[in-house]
DNA sequence: TTTAAATGATACCATATTAGTATCATTTGT
DNA sequence: ACAAATGATACTAATATGGTATCATTTAAA
């Protein structure tokens, strides 16, 4: 069972290979030559990106991609919302016969909790984070 | 994205139901006609359940199944772990290319400190507490 | 001692999700 | 005009999930 699927996985690790290339635009394929992902997926991924305001795209000749946004304000949770959804545990685990009283549901309430720590947890690691990581190696 | 499948969901319902009868011997198509769940997928669930030790099973004519544990020993995260597997975030987010020092990578130790700390929290959610949230309605 | 009613084990099928590909349209620098 | 890039989208393949079928084994009771 994995909180990151593969899609999450590759946006990260695109976003965090442009960020090290500062402020230069780069093309699918330089990436694809880099990370070793399928150029079309990868192509997919970043279009994905773009859609969603996490990069800038130039079309034509000489186009390509560019982080839109400082990598101190690329969230995990952003990107997990964007390729898997909304993260949620399970609205309700029990039918009507054994808990009629969805409101006062003390279980739900503490799954919510949980669910809520996560996201923010998920939310304190940003693209940023993890240049800190390389600059230490 | 949820972190509880259809399994893990039906086993709590089953075993919530089973504690609120408590101690009688319950057979499959018991707890099919109250928890409309079908016959033979709940029978899986439950010789799963008991092949894992939540339930204690006898065969043959008037036979059934039975809680082996008492309600506050059965926690969340372990039905998740028969139902889903190990619960992980992701192993690696980045290639070798990227972060080449899978030892000392600070964004791994992050990411196994959320996994950990979500781990313990689903932990805290036993049977019991579910039986509890019902003796208040 | 036969039989019916239960679970054990396991193989199978159906559907949904995920992973990945293909293709054509649009834009743009040369 | 043309080639090189992304935009959009439809398609296919692989895997995971949800659910069924079947036969073997055990056991209480007629
Ligand atoms: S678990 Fe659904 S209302 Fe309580
Ligand atoms: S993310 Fe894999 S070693 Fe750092």
């Amino acid at each position: 069972m994995s909180l990151i699927n593969r899609d999450t996985d590759y946006a990260i690790k695109a976003l965090c290979f442009m960020a090290k290339q500062n402020k230069e635009k780069l093309k699918v394929s330089d990436l694809t030559r880099a990370l070793k992902i399928p150029y079309p997926f990868l192509r997919k991924i970043l279009q994905a990106l773009h859609k969603h305001g996490f990069l800038a795209a130039s079309k034509g000749k000489g186009g390509g991609f560019i982080l839109a946004r400082s990598p101190r304000r690329i969230f995990l949770n952003d990107l997990i919302l964007v390729f898997q959804g909304p993260l949620k545990l399970n609205n309700c685990f029990l039918n009507k016969k054994i808990c009629p009283d969805v409101n006062s549901c003390l279980l739900r309430r503490k799954i919510s909790d949980i669910e809520k720590r996560l996201k923010s947890e998920l939310s304190l690691l940003t693209l940023d984070s993890l240049m800190i990581n390389q600059e230490r190696r």
